[in-house]
RNA sequence: GGGCAGGUACCCAAGUGGCCAAAGGGGGCUGACUGUAAAUCAGCUGGCUAAGCCUUCGGUGGUUCAAAUCCGCCCCUGCCCA
């Protein structure tokens, strides 16, 4: 297996045209890899880099990527697996998001090999002619065959014409940049195909698509920040690591198969045992957590975030690190008042709630009454279920 | 431009004069249990100075003792016709 086979390994979700891309690389000309960033969502989690980690193989062969920056496409919000529209961008916020992403990108792959361009380079000196000329390669036949575009449309959902005009942007930019192969998730591959297509059209070499999979989110739907169900490649370590202890069993497989770096052999033994139940599934998780810590953050900061799991959540002591919750004075303070103010209710109603419900605890002692009023003693410990945590301290005039 | 059907809480969705802070599901939270923040089961899920009061059902103005529910106008969406 040499480096050019092992861009084709276990993360690779689909390739078009598989034949077309080895030649291409074995051909030793240097390729111009296209990404599209989309700056309405610049947070970048382990779904992400699955992709990220590709990249970075292709620029250890010595590729070019290219990154465009969605400045257009943004504005407009990329349909695809979505029911509804969204609404538009400033040029302000695709800004920040853009530098935002950039700064995470760059966490996996070279930022100095990595050239990016903008889409309002070529698009805003778009005339309404070029708008015709580049419409005009589609039919509607074609952009119907998007699934999420015939599924607004025969659920009679609202689906604006410029939206129906995301996939045709994208496909511009292949052009702009003639790029060589074009890299998304698999939900990309509609749009991506789309760039295929209008590059043939102009008479250009068509470029090849490289997919990766989806990684669905730790509780098995989609991986969507509304969804709190991702894991952020900007979370620190002790929060990857729990969060990477709360993927579901039946997530496992697919998250030991596309995050972890454990070799193919040994991935295969693992798989047996879990099998065989000769293992247990909470061990094998925690080998995946403490893979994937480490590869964000190292070695260190993995066997840190794993002690400090044992220590908070099998062992049920006290996290390392607590949040400091300042009061004013020593005057004693009414328990839902400071639950409160501490930021461990987001009400009074949820404070009664959560007091009544028995998981509310001050030293470790089970609060019952809402009308408790405690004295603020430096060090002492407010824990409301078992992971939000306060420690009072006074504050010094 | 005309006709018809819609807009309800974080999301989906019931409710068509008082019994409505509003069914049900999802999500979230708490508890029990455990093998972990998995799985399963149970409870909770607008706010407040809290057995009372206040705000919410696209917007606004009415009718009524009483409106998510009835009426007028406006905004938004879909379907059919042009």
């Amino acid at each position: 297996m040499d480096t050019i086979d092992r861009i084709f390994d276990r993360t690779v979700a689909e390739v078009i045209v598989r034949e077309e891309l080895e030649q291409k690389l074995r051909s030793g000309r240097k390729l111009r890899l296209k990404l599209g960033l989309d700056p309405s969502k610049p947070n970048l989690h382990i779904g992400h880099a699955i992709g990220l980690r590709k990249l970075r193989q292709f620029q250890e062969l010595g590729h070019q990527i290219v990154l465009i920056v969605g400045d257009w496409t943004a504005r407009i919000g990329d349909p695809s697996g979505r029911d509804a529209s969204r609404t538009m961008l400033s040029a302000e916020e695709v800004q920040r998001n853009a530098e935002t992403y950039m700064q995470q990108f760059n966490i996996v792959v070279d930022r100095s090999r990595t050239k990016v361009r903008w889409q309002s380079e070529w698009f805003g000196k778009f005339t309404l002619t070029d708008v015709f000329d580049l419409t005009s390669r589609f039919t509607m036949a074609q952009m119907m065959a998007h699934e999420t575009f015939r599924k607004r449309w025969e659920e009679g959902r609202p689906l604006t014409l410029m939206e129906l005009m995301y996939p045709a942007l994208q496909a511009y930019d292949s052009v702009a940049i003639e790029a060589d192969i074009e890299f998304g998730g698999m939900d990309q591959k509609f749009n991506i195909l789309a760039g295929r297509d209008l590059q043939s059209s102009l008479g250009l070499p068509p470029q090849d698509v490289f997919l990766v999979p989806l990684l669905p989110g730790t509780d098995g739907r989609k991986m969507s920040k509304s969804f709190g169900n991702t894991i952020d490649l900007t979370d620190p370590p002790d929060q990857m690591y729990g969060k990477a202890m709360s993927i579901s069993d039946a997530m496992l497989d697919e998250y030991l198969t596309l995050v972890s770096e454990i070799a193919d052999a040994e991935l295969e033994e693992i798989r047996h045992e879990l099998a065989r139940g000769t293992v247990n599934p909470r061990d094998v998780k925690m080998r995946l957590a403490h893979d994937i810590v480490r590869q964000f953050h190292g070695e260190k900061a993995a066997r840190e975030a794993e002690a400090e799991f044992v220590r908070v959540f099998q062992q049920r002591e006290l996290p390392s690190e607590i949040p400091v919750y300042e009061c004013k004075d020593d005057q004693p303070i009414a328990i839902i008042k400071l639950l409160v103010g501490a930021g461990l209710a987001k009400s009074t109603s949820e404070a009664r709630r959560l007091i009544t419900q028995g998981g509310v605890r001050v030293n470790d002692e089970k609060v019952q009454d809402i009308s408790a009023v405690i004295e603020p003693r430096d060090g002492t410990i407010v824990r409301v279920g078992r992971r939000r945590f306060v420690e009072i301290k006074r504050r010094d005039q």
